[in-house]
DNA sequence: ATTTATTATACCTTAAAGGGTATAAATATA
DNA sequence: TATATTTATACCCTTTAAGGTATAATAAAT
């Protein structure tokens, strides 16, 4: 799988375990499919922002612009 | 059409107008189709990720999570 | 006011995302 | 070790994003 944005899929997967969910329960929680979830831990690349969102939502962010450089992202105040 | 992210379509936007690029000029630079630079900029929710990366990477710039309060973004350091 | 350039809408086609389900692999627990 | 739990992979199906093209609507310029 075209793979991207490692970011993003590690900080859904870290924040999903500090929250003690499997990825059933987060899939439930945030009204998307199992198989996205697993897509976006996986960092596929080509997944639609709404859905992203949806589940971003959850640990109060979104998707937004960011500076290519800071390859450590996430830990701006959370 | 559900619009979202504003953020994002203000981004382009602004960055496309400093660089004095017409939509398809963005949309060749980028290798993405010119509906999509539209869509984009009109805020369309469900794009995605992978091809608004390409843009945003001629900006220095990639999708990435974000804290949802701060409503004015990219005053990062760019 | 009339071109000219730029942006917005509409229709059609193709490729693929997302969901469901089932199975396999990996990880944790007893 | 086995056994349960969680995660990964594979298949099919439906929906839709994205591109192309054409047309309409603004905006800019002369």
């Amino acid at each position: 799988m075209e793979k991207n944005n490692i970011t993003l899929s590690r900080f859904i997967k870290e924040k999903r375990k500090l929250a003690n969910l499997t990825q059933p329960d987060l899939a439930d929680k945030a009204g998307v499919g199992l198989r996205f979830v697993r897509d976006m831990e996986q960092g596929k690349a080509t997944l639609k922002m709404d859905k992203v969102n949806q589940v971003l939502k959850l640990f109060g962010h979104e998707l937004g612009p960011v500076a290519m450089n800071r390859k450590t992202l996430f830990h701006e105040e959370s």
